[in-house]
Formats: structure tokens, sequence, C-alpha cells
RNA sequence: GGCACGUUGGCCGAGGAGUUAGGCAAAAGUCUGCAAAACUUUUUACACGAGUGCGAGUCUCGUACGUGCCUCCA
């Protein structure tokens, strides 16, 4: 299996730093609101990134941060719940989104359940600890609001800021220069640790004489969480391409400084982002989407997954209602032949080779997670069955096939119920007033089937139904 | 200004030197009790300019454009 490591910028071989175990730690949501299509791409790509080491017979190990304690979450907090105590308001907004995330979650086709979930909130004494840790190494100092962590300390003990990308003071903007009206020692370092403003919520941290009431910085929470939970150095760190800098340089430099390897995660993935309509996604374009509106246009979440699975991760998705409405039909074409299983009626049939098709598919999905060039053998399969049905030789083989589509793809196909016997008398009853032309009862009890969300079309091998999804708006 | 990733037919999108995916949409036709499906057709597209090659969407260089990052962001 090959995957695409920011830390060099190349291809390579997914080799677990020990044993067959894959320890993974991903940049989570800011849980302040509903969280947007352009945040649910993101975790589409770490879903398809657990479902295919499953496949090679990994083990892992998926650790998910929920940034609980950041400007956004404290100042909705305020906002939603004012007067009250700030920390109590904090968890309560926090709360509340990290349930309404874990559903969006389930509901895009994501399995949250083999997920570790922690936050900034719960792990205090950590980060805590890690920050005392660098101010007594000498990697951080004090400032007048806060612990600042020192580029330059860090630079001196031989170590490379700029992992991932080339930083220097000249590929600042200018603005930043301006701007910066901190204490710090270099227009880089960054907070570890922020004192109270106002009543914020804040924690008692003691360290050494100093009294420093406050909060941690973004970047210190990811770097004590993922370490404590997974060890150091871990296999794999993910995020959205936004994350490459600072957040996720700051994390390799605090989560190194001091220690004898540079090394913080062996492979960073992270994942382009989606456009609207060619365009940045934001409030002020007024093209700033979230699962809601994707629901209440009439489509599915589902096909939302399907239409982020077409574009390869790395690639900038375009989304459109045009671009969803095509997964949406594709979507529906998958259906249609997940449906035959249950009517495998034509026992001419010619053999498929599910074989091959899964070799095939696991191949591109192995490849740095193409998706789209699986989801393409996906739709060659699905045009060889809805010619000939499959046989009923190959029964247990296609039940097998769907199920390991939805091992590696995630898009429900394996579980669609079969009909009533109601149902499929209807059916027979059909078939019968055909034999005798008895059109008009024919189609009248079609279209009670179809009152059923179940349709039907005649083919040479008989009547083959498919459940129909729910009307589009 | 620095760094990075892109630019493929009506739309979306793979591919990464020779054979030329796939999906969606539209139109016409074949088939059909109706409906649907399927099939056929709608003259093969790769930003532009140079270069390397017997041969270039595919490699190199340049140009243009797009998007992102450069104190918050998936």
């Amino acid at each position: 299996m090959k995957i695409y490591n920011t830390l060099g910028h190349q291809l390579e071989d997914l080799v677990p730093l020990k044993d067959q175990s894959l320890r993974i730690y991903s940049c989570g949501p800011t849980v302040y609101d509903y969280i947007h299509i352009g945040n649910l791409s993101s975790y589409i790509m770490v879903d398809s990134l657990k479902r295919v080491i499953a496949l090679n017979d990994f083990k892992l190990n998926h650790v998910m941060n929920f940034t609980d304690v950041d400007d956004k979450t404290i100042a909705r907090s305020q906002q939603q719940y004012p007067g009250n105590d700030s920390l109590e308001a904090l968890k309560e907004l926090t709360q509340h989104y990290r349930q309404i995330f874990l559903s969006d979650m389930q509901v895009i086709g994501n399995d949250a359940s083999s997920t570790t979930y922690v936050s900034a909130i719960a792990n205090i004494p950590d980060i805590q600890k890690l920050i005392t840790q660098l101010y007594h190494d000498k990697f951080a100092y004090i400032a007048d609001d806060g612990i600042y962590f020192s580029i330059s300390k860090y630079q001196e003990s031989g170590k490379k800021y700029g992992q991932l990308t080339k930083i220097d003071a000249k590929n600042t903007a200018q603005q930043r220069i301006q701007n910066d009206e901190y204490d710090k020692d270099n227009v880089h370092d960054f907070a570890l640790w922020k004192l109270q403003k106002g009543d914020e919520p804040a924690w008692q941290f003691d360290l050494d004489e100093h009294q420093l009431l406050g909060r941690p910085g973004w970047h210190i929470e990811c770097s004590a969480m993922s370490t404590t939970n997974l060890g150091l150095p871990f296999d794999i760190h993910t995020g959205g391409v936004d994350l490459i800098f600072p957040h996720h340089e700051n994390e390799i430099a605090q989560s190194t400084a001091g220690n004898e390897s540079s090394l913080y995660a062996k492979y960073f993935m992270h994942n382009e982002h989606l456009l609207v309509e060619g365009r940045k996604m934001s409030k002020s374009l007024n093209n700033f989407y979230t699962l809601r509106d994707i629901i209440e246009k009439g489509y599915e979440p589902i096909a939302f997954r399907l239409m982020v699975l077409q574009t390869h991760y790395r690639k900038q998705i375009n989304f459109s209602w045009d671009n969803l409405e095509a997964a949406q039909n594709r979507l529906n074409d998958f259906r249609l032949i997940a449906d035959i299983k249950w009517q495998l009626i034509n026992d001419k049939a010619p053999e498929l080779n599910f074989a091959d098709y899964k070799t095939a598919i696991l191949k591109a999905l192995s490849d740095d997670l193409n998706t789209p060039e699986a989801l393409t053998i996906v739709s060659k399969v699905s045009s060889d069955i809805i010619e000939n049905l499959v046989s009923p030789n190959q029964r247990s083989e296609f039940h097998q096939f769907l199920s390991f589509l939805d091992a590696g793809l995630g898009l429900s196909l394996s579980n669609r119920p079969d009909i009533t016997n109601d149902q499929k008398q209807l059916i027979t009853e059909r078939q019968t007033a055909r034999g005798l032309k008895n059109w008009d009862q024919a189609d009248q009890i079609r279209q009670q089937l179809t009152d059923q969300a179940i349709e039907l079309r005649d083919t040479s091998f008989g009547a083959i139904w498919s459940h129909v999804e729910p009307a589009q708006g």
C-alpha cells in the first residue's frame, strides 16, 4: 500500500513503525457550530484511509481530537450562554456540537465507532505537563500574555523548523510583521499557553514560581493528545492542506524539542480543499453549506460521499449542485445493482470474475487511495450485471463482493433489504396478468408497488424490482 | 513578495510517452403492451508557446489563468 507523504512530498510504501499496527491521529473539528461540507470531505478521506488500511490487513488505532478550547468555541459559548459560568458554557456548547458531529459522521457513512475521541478540556493536565517540560528544557519562555515556543532555541538544538514546508523570514507576509504586536522573540513563535483575558474559561497552571491562570494554545493541544494516546513517534497524521503550516509544523517542533529524534509522525497526509462553484467556501460569498443544506435540497448524504470519492483526495473537489445530482444518479444506479442480489433469476448469466474485480479495486485503493479509479471498476461491474444479471451459482460470491465494496467505500450497498412476501406475491400476480395481456391490472399492480417505493422494470429474464430512494427536491 | 497544487470533451473526472477510462447531462434511433433498462449514433478532449523524442495530455522550460497556504481554518 502506498500513500503520499507531505513529509518529503512523494509517494511512499506504508510501513508501520512497529508490528503490523498503524497509529493514526486526525485533526478533528472545532466544535462551535455545524461542520461544513469541506470538513466532511476531509473526514471522508480519513475514513477511506482507515478502510483501505483494514483491507490491507493492518491493525489500526485511530485518535481524533475535538478542538473545544479556542477563540471560536469560547466566543460562541459566551454568546450562546451569557451569564453562565464560562467553563460550563464552553462544555455545554462543545458537547452539543460534538453530538451533531458524530451524527453527521454516521449519516455520511464514516465509521466513527473505531475512533477514539479526545478533547482539550479533558486533557489539560497532559497539556500542562508537556508545556512544563518544554519550559524546563528552555524551548518555551514566558511573555506578557502567555507562554511561547521559541523557534530559535529549537533550531539551535540542531533541529529543522519547516519539515513540511520551506519556512523563512522572507516568506512571511509583510502584514504579519506589521500586525505583530505581541511580546515575542520571533515572529513565528507561537503561544503554548494564553493568560486569561476577561472572563474567559481558564485553568490554574503553576509553572515553577509562576501562577499562570489561562488556557492552552491550539497547537499544543494536538501535540499533547496525539502523543499521550499514541506514543511518540506515531505513524500517520492527517488533516486538510491548510493545517500544514503552521499547525502541523508547530506540532512537530513541540513534540520533538529536546528529543533525540525529530520524528513526530512518520507520514503526514493532507487532503485538498473542497471548492464551491470553483471558489473558496465562505459565508460572505453565500456558498457555505452544511449537510443540512444538502438534505434540504433533497439529496442524500451518502450521495455527497460518492461525490467526494469520485475525486482524488489530493485534488480540489468542485462542489456544485449539478455534480451532486450526478453523484446521486450514479449512486441510484449502484443500488439498482445491489438489489439484484435478491433476484438471481438468470441461470444463464455469464460467470463474472469477482475475484479479479476485487483485486483491481483493492489495488486502486491501495495506491494512495485512488477512489475514482476504484469507482470506475465498480461502474464496469455494474454495466455487466445490468445486462445479464448474475448467475444463481455466484450468489455467495456476489454477496461477498457487495460486502467488500462497503468495506472499502462505505456506500451501504450490501445491507439493502429484500422485499416482503406480499410484494413478491404482487409481482407474481402482475406477471400472470401480463401473460393474459390484462394490461390494466398489470399497470395497477405496478402502481401499487410504486406507492410502496418499489420500482419494476421488465427484462428478458422477467420483472426486476428495486427500492426507490426518496424523491428529489 | 515567498511556497504549493492544479488547468483534459456540454459538465464532472481518471490516465502520466505509442493502443486513448468511467460517470453525469442532452438529442436522435433500435427494442418494447406501457414504463424503465439496455444498445447505437451525436466526427476522440487534454490552457498556450517553445524544447527533447521515431512518437508528447503524458517529460523539460517558459507564459497565462485558477485555487490554497504564508497569525484563525478541513
